[in-house]
DNA sequence: ACCGAATGATATATTTATGTATCAAATTGG
DNA sequence: CCAATTTGATACATAAATATATCATTCGGT
């Protein structure tokens, strides 16, 4: 009987294509966004008077979702290899939201310090793998970490492009993370 | 006693100073170009009418580096494997220039079909390192390439950052590409 | 020292993106 | 069906980047 939020708001809409414009192009201008949104500039500036509140917003979302698909996925994760592995499947379909904030210079300062903790999540990922033995003692820290940014923007590329099927993409980042492409 | 070019034109230096400023923000403007090269934006206009004239230019300047350093380490090259691993020896120094072509949309007719030249190449060579058995079968094509793509953007990245010296950089992207991270 | 070419600084015009205001039309909720 | 809100279209203002023109100064070659 509430039927709260039958219909997404057109909020939703502007910030779904926002993401999708910015991702492809991040000096789109704001017409691009909305043409893509399919509304008006106008609206768009009622919703988000400025673009830094639209990229502001933006960025809260990215992190919304994938902060909910990871923790939803690492659940009942047994071990760091098991954590890494579904943390690709999950985000990979997010690969457009995750490149996004991997790029993006944010002027909020809890947004900062939010991904700040991200980042440092996945660093403790890598050290726990690497006291498993899944990666190798000699590779940098920062190495590690950047390739696993890279795996997941790469597969999220290739499926968008329509070259691979998700699934498929996100075994071949994450074959290609631990063993290469080799053999 | 000709004594050609003893001076590097100015020329050079802006175009050098924007392989530098657009790998960092594609999005920069003609003043920051020119302040980086340390020259007046008028003498900017006068060498390059327009911002397109720069970025062909520039564009130009990177295929004929990555042409030339590739054609030179790829001289005496007996294998596949030898060649991918001299390739990346050479390009990743250049990571700034190849990952300029790599994300700019030619205008120029000609720049695009020797991009694309450039680009059957590494599907040719990765071909080649399925033949030899230096990659699996099943990897995609694609993804080999786009896999190679960025290991080159992300070993010259950490070592721009400082973070890593050139050589081991190389050394890391290759074997990442062929063995992973593990072991 | 001289002359010519190239440069930097400056001014100005043009274009593009951004932001604001207004109003008629459409959609929603009652 | 009606009223209130929201939307899209339009017009307008502002800011930033781009492009052109001018001129005094500097630099290189002679």
């Amino acid at each position: 009987m509430p039927a709260k939020a039958l219909r997404p708001p057109m909020r939703d809409a502007i910030v779904d294509a926002a993401i999708d414009t910015f991702a492809r192009n991040p000096g789109a201008s704001l017409s691009d966004v909305a043409k893509r949104a399919g509304v008006g500039r106008a609206s768009l500036h009622r919703h988000f008077p400025s673009r830094g509140d639209l990229v502001t917003a933006i960025s809260r979302q990215c992190m919304d979702e994938i902060d909910a698909a990871t923790a939803a996925a690492l659940a009942d994760a047994r071990s760091a290899r098991d954590r890494l592995s579904r943390m690709m499947e999950a985000v990979v379909p997010l690969g457009d939201r995750y490149h996004f904030l991997a790029t993006e210079a944010f002027h909020d300062e809890s947004l900062q310090a939010r991904y700040e903790e991200d980042l440092a999540w996945v660093a403790r990922l890598v050290d726990a793998l690497k006291a498993e033995g899944v990666i190798a003692p000699d590779v940098p820290r920062s190495w590690a970490v950047a390739n696993i940014d890279t795996q997941v923007w790469l597969a999220w590329s290739e499926v968008a492009a329509g070259r691979l099927a998700p699934a498929h993409a996100a075994d071949l980042a994450l074959r290609t993370l631990l063993e290469g492409l080799g053999r």
